[in-house]
DNA sequence: CATTACCTGCAA
DNA sequence: TTGCAGGTAATG
């Protein structure tokens, strides 16, 4: 479910909720694999009195600062959410972990499918925690150069280079195939046949779509909410995510949809052109 | 690069 | 019953 938008928004939810709280104790814990290994029972004793000192994004991480220094980092996958309720609330059947919080709220994580995970970082492992994912897209300082810079020398299609996190931090499914519908550019095309030109529409398109889903606040199609229970709205604005059998927005073609890179891929077959 | 695995739920 | 799903890691 969750790409950069749905995470910034949720990070942007409980950044308030949470900061300056303390962790209580964890009340509710049914899938050990949703811990990465470490020991349920150990993991509640090692965050019980951490006072939690912000909320922060990395990718398509929520991390949570602990006092310690240590800090809580929350993948969603698939179909996770972190939901902040005000009181104590009963675990419902996708609720993998609660966290209490010492003024009475809690912080339910959910995850039908069970594929997200939640660990707790030593400060020791920050630093080749975030040299592993490749630049946020977003901020001033990732210019139309850095983003060639990124592309320069790779080999394979644009669209598995653009859900590569080493590549590009925070795209998914839907953000991509949105970002390349409004570049134009066939999902099949080579990187390196990519000209200035389409470069400048991709760099463009990948921050407008990002921006665009952060505005609405996240695109619901069926699990995602907020860090409020909320859905988002960006679904009203795909173009191509989806589409499929509906006319394209810009020329009435209908959308198709292709497998690239194990990926079911939506985009317009008479306005991307395919690669020659 | 493609395929499989991880899991559950939903729609065709 | 089959296929598909917003992600990533492991394997060929």
């Amino acid at each position: 479910m969750p790409e950069l938008p749905e995470v910034e928004t949720i990070v942007r939810g409980l950044r308030p909720l949470l900061t300056g709280q303390t962790i209580a104790g964890v009340s509710h814990s049914d899938w050990p694999a949703t811990l990465a290994g470490y020991p349920p029972a150990a993991f509640a004793a090692a965050v019980t009195g951490e006072p939690i000192q912000g909320v922060d994004r990395r990718a398509k991480y929520i991390l949570i600062v602990l006092g310690s220094g240590r800090v809580l980092t929350v993948h969603l996958r698939m179909t996770g959410g972190l939901v902040h309720h005000a009181g104590p609330v009963a675990p419902g059947k996708a609720t993998r972990l609660v966290l209490d919080l010492a003024a009475g709220g809690q912080v339910h994580f959910t995850d039908a499918r069970k594929f997200g995970r939640v660990r707790l970082l030593d400060p020791a492992a920050l630093p080749a925690f975030f040299d592993s994912l490749g630049p946020e897209p977003l901020p001033d300082e990732f210019t139309l150069d850095r983003f060639r810079a990124r592309l320069q020398g790779r080999r394979g299609l644009i669209k598995p280079t653009l859900l590569d996190q080493r590549v590009l931090a925070g795209l998914g499914n839907i953000y991509a195939d949105e970002a390349l519908y409004r570049s134009r550019l066939h999902p099949q095309r080579s990187v390196a046949t990519l000209d200035a030109d389409d470069t400048a529409r991709l760099y463009e398109a990948v921050r407008f779509v990002l921006t665009q889903g952060i505005a609405n606040r996240g695109t619901t199609i069926s699990d995602y909410r907020d860090a409020q229970g909320e859905q988002g709205s960006n679904q009203r604005q795909l173009h191509a995510y989806g589409q499929t059998d509906q006319p394209c927005d810009r020329c009435g073609t209908p959308i198709a949809r292709i497998v690239v890179g194990g990926r079911g891929t939506h985009f317009c077959p008479q306005c991307q052109v395919p690669p020659g």
